[in-house]
DNA sequence: CTTATATTAACCCATATGGGTGAACATCAG
DNA sequence: CTGATGTTCACCCATATGGGTTAATATAAG
């Protein structure tokens, strides 16, 4: 599994890649919100906005109910889990490299147990 | 911190919201390569590779060291900190939302040490 | 019914993006 | 010097993006 949901983990990139979309995720992580609601509190047209929170829909981070003629937005964090494996992975080798960096530089031959950072 | 280092969140998620760039940081996470290496494992022109990579420098991905008239990449995991740090936070607080969920549908109170599934 | 509210749709605009090609530049090998 | 190799530069092209404005649509309220 991965190759065949690029797809999905590039909507989710992309979306999380401008920070006026990640602002208005920051919003909805506190309480849910009207369109209106969210794009009073940028500088950007209500237009803007709702065509940000369509890019956030796409991209499944937001969910959205219509009440009326209110569309209520709730943020969906579910598509985060793939992204974040993705980049923890590559973190956490960075992490491994900088770890025998270390015992390089301070013991000599790597313990059988490592424990960095003395 | 956090605010005013949008531009540099911008940045990395955006060079990671493109597959090309995705398989290009797996193809250094195995051993350093060239711009030419990098292009031939990949169904897109040199040119195109090279943009590419430009794109990773930009956002830190990518370190180049010019050895002659070769240009050796090597990737640098360390602005993916941010960006997974940005991300765990909502992906954690989804989780504890799903959790909560969880304790109201099975037990009424949460217990003192919450284990969830189960 | 009429009006105000909430949202999207349909455009326009400038710029960015991903891809390509051909030329330029730099360096290594004869 | 000459030629091959490795990379980038300067363009071109189509499409996407983020922003805006002016309708159009749908529902709530009087």
């Amino acid at each position: 599994m991965g190759e065949h949901q690029a797809h999905r983990l590039d909507a989710t990139l992309g979306a999380l890649s401008d920070p006026t979309r990640r602002a208005i995720l920051a919003r909805l992580a506190k309480s849910e919100a009207r369109v209106t609601d969210i794009a009073s509190a940028f500088p950007i047209s209500l237009n803007s906005t709702s065509k940000h929170i369509r890019t956030l829909e796409r991209a499944g981070l937001v969910r959205r109910t219509i009440r009326g003629r209110e569309h209520v937005l709730a943020l969906d964090a579910a598509p985060l889990a793939e992204a974040s494996a993705w980049i923890e992975r590559y973190r956490r080798f960075w992490d491994d490299r900088l770890a025998a960096l270390d015992t390089l530089v301070t013991g000599g031959a790597p313990p059988p147990s490592p424990r960095r950072k003395r």
